[in-house]
DNA sequence: CTTGAACCTCTAGTCACTAGAGACATTACA
DNA sequence: TGTAATGTCTCTAGTGACTAGAGGTTCAAG
């Protein structure tokens, strides 16, 4: 048994967030000392890798709920939890089709203008003011 | 002059967003009718498209904010103002390198599992709950 | 037995909005 | 001019996933 100073220290996870998670009910409610101090085994330490590893991988504390839940029942089809790692992926490349976009744009910009001049004739404020100097819809 | 839904139908930026800008200084208070409803003319509306704009972008309120206040003074040089479209093109690149690592690793997750099994033998799930089971860091 | 670090709960703040309540203003039409 | 519908006003509270701080208690080492 550690305490959650331990637990933090071995899951990279700070403090007040493993007592948010507790809070958000993806963590059970650890045991407590007769002092009122939580206290974690490796049922708890291994939970926490899976939230810490889940939350890296950008899942939301809500699909991490899901899958915990899921995890609960081996005996289930696995289909649920394949689903929502697939719409995670499917987010994570929306995400990066978007922000290719918004870089081509931004890199328009930043060439465009050398820095030197003086801004009443900057064009990165230029192009900001004026979506019609942009090369394609963002 | 304009009302304020007027402003937010040629901008697409909501009503509520538009008072919040306001609030947040990124917008001049606006005039008043006698009833005390806010009036915009061309300058609000080029104003908030700017503000817009660079929101889609990506640009924080924050950035915005000092690029309002470069744009202000047409006559300082214009580094200022490339160094911020440049820090944001640099976040830009920064987040797609790392979505990209997720990509890799949650489309590696996800096919690992053709969602048939049970959950007991899931790869998804046994992927989460051990993190030596990913290709490299992240 | 004392000290100091770690722990407890609770509240409030972050960012960039969004939602809703309840009251007042404006506009279109009869 | 009356009225009804729509728009607008302010204010408060909620979102997600934490983070920071106050003020108090418990633990472990020496």
């Amino acid at each position: 048994m550690f305490s959650i100073g331990e637990l933090s220290k071995r899951t990279k996870v700070k403090v007040p967030t493993i007592r948010y998670y507790e809070e958000m009910g993806l963590l059970a409610e650890a045991e407590r000392t007769s002092g009122n101090q939580r206290r974690y085994d490796k049922a708890g330490l291994e939970r926490l890798s899976f939230i810490r590893h889940a939350r890296d991988l950008g899942f939301s504390i809500e699909a991490i709920s899901s899958l915990i839940e899921l995890q609960e029942h081996p005996d289930r089809s696995c289909e649920a939890a394949t689903d929502i790692a697939t719409s995670q992926l499917e987010e994570v490349r929306a995400k990066i089709k978007r922000l290719r976009t918004l870089e081509k744009e931004l890199s328009r910009i930043s060439k465009g203008c050398d820095g030197e001049g003086v801004l009443g004739d900057c064009y990165v404020l230029a192009s900001l003011a004026d979506h019609n100097l942009c090369d394609r819809e963002h």
